[in-house]
DNA sequence: GTCGAAACTGACGATATAGTCGAAAATGAC
DNA sequence: GTCATTTTCGACTATATCGTCAGTTTCGAC
């Protein structure tokens, strides 16, 4: 009846190296990676283990041996999209001279990650779309707000002046919303190779209004040598 | 098995004025009323049968006999959500004098629409969620399009020039997509009332955002005098 | 090789939800 | 009032999914 660990396994997936360590990681990354496709296909409801269970090849009870319920593999997803989508950014932008490099780079990092990972973009979306309700999954809301922050610590660290944290997490919320946002309706008329163009042409006129933005939200700014 | 109506009732709801009709109406309202909050609460999939008619009062067997099944009850509550929507845009932007206004204008309608109304943001949200599944709900699509077409006729009637479709179609994603996807990640950790308050500090950014990318998109903007 | 531990299995009982259907209640026509 | 029609009801069956658990296989230590 002691709590013990919240999660039956260690959240990286990395079993000290030995047959059965390898073994029991190949079988976990096989149901990832099985409940990535079901959930891209079906939603976060409408999939079931048994759906993840026969795509990954594996028997029923494997996947209690790894997962205490679905929502637990749902929380793991959200977390490995949600840190490989971030990685990709924090890549992206490394080294960017000024502003509006900077936001310019963190679109092109969206666009670049969601254009040839559909699956994740959907998974990327249900998940934000369950954040909307009362009654939604635990350890969503984590990985989303982490995600936010490294948007946050990059834009704050490309900026001289100290910026307020409610400023920096309407910016985060305003560049995510809107990507995936636009990306999620364009699917609905165009083609997903027109998508990724045509979101180009509306890429530079956003990054310009959020540099404004900012310039403004910025107390002394008016000082500040373009 | 002629397919008769594709549909167990008229779309509207309006039964000739009779007290049987009426009562039908009536029953009508409450399921759907129903349905509107306990979705918003469970999601599109947790809602269940029983939820929605335990909430309305009114025996199960009474649900079936309004609605084929949920899809179909899902499918009229988008469109009730969504031409409501639609309408409230027409509304406040039926005399702009120019297109920055009118896109102010439309910005403006969707975050009052929503503001008071989270219930219908969080079906918004979830209906759009569902229209990235490529096993969804039927009859969401169509609302959608329509809510989407409203858009475009007002900022088409607005410009001169004639401008290409696509075009018109990737500015009604994007603003649509942009509003949304702003509050959905702001509801992530800002209250509601500040929620409005701080996306009209981004409005005009994305107003100004838009007002350029269409002045792009036109062939002759050049000669176009402000 | 033997033995214990770790990983996996699939059948099982429990539960929840869907959709049906005959009967009951409300209404309309007369 | 009677009787037909419309609407509502809730018990029922069928089905789908969950989570468990006793047993099996694979592996590691020796």
């Amino acid at each position: 009846m002691i709590a013990a660990d919240t999660s039956k396994d260690n959240d990286s997936g990395n079993k000290k190296q030995t047959r059965h360590g390898r073994r029991f990681d190949r079988t976990r990354a096989k149901l990832l990676k099985a409940g990535r496709t079901v959930v891209a296909e079906k939603g976060l409801d409408r999939a079931t283990v048994d759906d993840i269970t026969v795509r990954a090849d594996v028997g029923r009870g494997t996947f209690y041996y790894h997962f205490n319920d679905m929502g637990e593999l749902i929380g793991d997803l959200m977390k490995e999209v949600l840190s490989e989508l971030a990685g990709q950014i924090q890549d992206r932008c490394q080294v960017q001279p000024d502003l509006v490099s900077l936001l310019d780079a963190m679109i092109g990092a969206h666009i670049e990650f969601f254009s040839k990972r559909w699956e994740d973009f959907v998974l990327f979306y249900q998940g934000r779309a369950d954040l909307t309700l009362v009654d939604g999954y635990d350890g969503i809301e984590t990985p989303f707000v982490d995600y936010l922050k490294v948007i946050e610590g990059l834009i704050d660290s490309a900026i001289s002046q100290p910026i307020p944290r409610p400023v920096l997490r309407r910016l985060a919320c305003a560049i995510a919303g809107f990507i995936s946002g636009y990306y999620s309706f364009a699917v609905i008329t165009s083609s997903q190779e027109d998508v990724d163009k045509t979101f180009m042409s509306l890429r530079s006129a956003f990054v310009a209004s959020l540099a404004r933005f900012i310039s403004e939200a910025l107390p002394d700014t008016r000082t500040e040598r373009h």
